[in-house]
RNA sequence: GGGCCGUUAGCUCAGUCAGGUAGAGCAGCUGACUCUUAAUCAGUUGGCCGGAGGUUCAAAUCCUUCACGGCCCA
């Protein structure tokens, strides 16, 4: 037998107790109740005479995650969504359970308290037990109290048990839940309109990516998982909505890594009458009161530096960006130059590539992870630019930004092309480099030509911009359930 | 896909360089203890050393290979 298996054979044990004495292991029973944070915002800050006369009766519940046992007496704390509580438990004061069968509880059951407030000589808020029920029973192990669980395998593959054990992991799904909250807040007090359009396409486009397929039975039809919902978004601004976000996943048949989970969640909003430029103020005031609401300042740590989210944000064009940070004056670079370079980077077929794709790829080498503080980068190459409008002075320039904060791409804008007929050739030219068979998508062209206004768009990848807000290294830290291998 | 590193008790880790009976702390179990909080004290159970091959009198340790993970590169 597994040593494991004689841990639970124990717990098992102590549960058929447990029954024999009418303890329901896993009754279906609702405990009315405060958090542990609420019972500290009421009665924390008593002083412990105040508290001893009035002592009040409260009510909660958890999961216990520590137990010091004194003979008879024990004190032990329970866990809730909003943190943990002590609870001490007297022979002479708990009335049920008997205290004897009390003591047959185990770290990590789950129980209802209901007993007295009093402060401990060391000023620590605790419930003196009149009552504890158990709600349900734990049969395996937990990790220990001190080290936790560390094995990032582990951790991923048992996210509960994470969950659990490390404070730090919960506060970031927290922080994460009031970053979406925060910007569909923003997003809808401008009157933007959230929508949700589809997640199995016919052609994946919106994208430079490679997609998941998937059938469907009843039309025996190919379809992909999208890789972008831009060319829906942008439909319904042909359609008049004017002002529309979606914040969803995409997916993309990729390598995984520190900064790409094959699902993760984008959000994109687009707005009629606007330019990239007004896109870049609304980011840094989106983003900077985002930072002020999460961390109360505009200066956070991420993976041992300092980020200052001060606006005005700095601006470069890109040829700028390769010159002051990557040293590198291209307009005196010949293409073979570039293509070593590019080469030397370890970029493959470099011969068939353009000079703007050569561009876009050095810089992404050279600068990207030296973007540290939120720094836009506008000037972007028409050809790695095809649903952007062109630039009025340089028809090989794209009116467009990507957004860099801890040396990541977080996000990317720009005006978007609503010339059907620029849009149509640029469809073709990248079929071409794609090879045959690769789909255009007519319809959303035969949308274009019905018109639709001056608009920018903006992608913002969600789980980076979470990274940088909660100072994780890796984006498999702020998924809940990262795609591993079975 | 390539390079380097890792996988030992439920958890956190030693032990691998230099082959010779598999260790500690926590958790568990038995006791003691009615203000502890990594409680304390005494005792104690628990191992397919990731899997499979090989070298050797002898392998957690050396070699090969596979699986999974981490970091870096593509």
């Amino acid at each position: 037998m597994e040593p494991v298996q004689e841990l639970m054979k124990v717990r098992i044990r102590k549960m058929e107790e447990l029954k024999s004495f009418g303890i329901e292991p896993y009754p279906q029973r609702a405990w009315e109740c405060q958090t542990t944070e609420k019972i500290k915002e009421l009665y924390g800050n008593m002083e412990e005479e105040e508290l001893k006369e009035s002592s009040p009766s409260v009510r909660c519940a958890g999961r216990i995650v520590s137990f010091r046992d004194f003979g008879k007496s024990v004190f032990f704390h329970i866990l809730d969504r909003k943190g943990k509580i002590q609870i001490y438990a007297r022979k002479d004061v708990l009335e049920s359970p008997e205290y004897e069968l009390f003591k047959k509880f185990d770290i990590g059951d789950i129980i209802g308290v209901e007993g007295t407030l009093f402060k401990t000589k060391t000023k620590e808020l605790t419930i003196l037990a009149r009552n504890i029920v158990l709600l349900a029973k734990s049969l395996r192990p937990l990790p220990e109290k001190w080290h936790g669980l560390k094995d990032i395998e582990e951790r991923h593959r048992k996210r509960y048990l994470d969950l659990i054990v490390n404070e730090k992991i919960r506060d970031v799904f927290v922080k994460r839940s009031r970053i979406v909250n925060f910007i569909r807040l923003y997003l809808t007090e401008r009157d933007f309109l959230e929508v949700e359009t589809p997640m199995m396409h016919l052609i994946p486009g919106g994208a430079d990516a490679k997609p998941f397929m998937t059938h469907h039975n009843a039309l025996d039809l190919d379809l992909y998982l999208r890789i972008a919902p831009e060319l829906y978004l942008k439909r319904l601004i042909v359609g008049g909505m004017e002002r529309v976000f979606e914040i969803n996943r995409n997916f993309r048949n990729e390598g995984i890594s520190v900064k790409h989970n094959p699902e993760f969640t984008m959000l994109e909003f687009y707005q009629a009458y606007a330019t990239y430029e007004d896109l870049m103020r609304l980011l840094e005031d989106l983003i900077t009161r985002l930072v002020m609401e999460i961390h109360n300042g505009t200066k956070i740590n991420f993976k041992g530096s300092v980020i200052d989210f001060s606006p005005p944000w700095q601006r470069y064009k890109m040829e700028e960006a390769l010159e002051v940070i990557g040293g590198l004056n291209v307009r005196e670079e010949s293409l073979e130059n570039l293509q070593k370079l590019a080469r030397d980077l370890g970029m493959e077929d470099v011969n068939g590539a353009s000079r703007g794709k050569l561009l876009t790829k050095i810089f992404e080498a050279l600068c990207e992870e030296k973007l540290i503080n939120p720094t836009f980068v506008t000037h972007y190459p028409v050809d790695v630019s095809p649903l952007a409008k062109r630039s009025k002075e340089d028809p090989d320039i794209v009116e467009r930004f990507e957004l860099y904060i801890g040396g990541m791409e977080i996000a990317n804008g720009f005006n978007e092309l609503n010339d059907p007929f620029d849009q149509k050739e640029r469809f073709i030219n990248q079929a071409a480099r794609k090879g045959q068979d690769y789909p255009i998508d007519e319809d959303y062209i035969m949308a274009l030509e019905y018109g639709m206004p001056p608009t920018a768009g903006c992608g913002v990848g969600i789980d980076r911009l979470v990274m940088v807000l909660t100072d994780s290294p890796s984006i498999r830290e702020v998924i809940l359930f990262p795609l591993l291998r079975p």
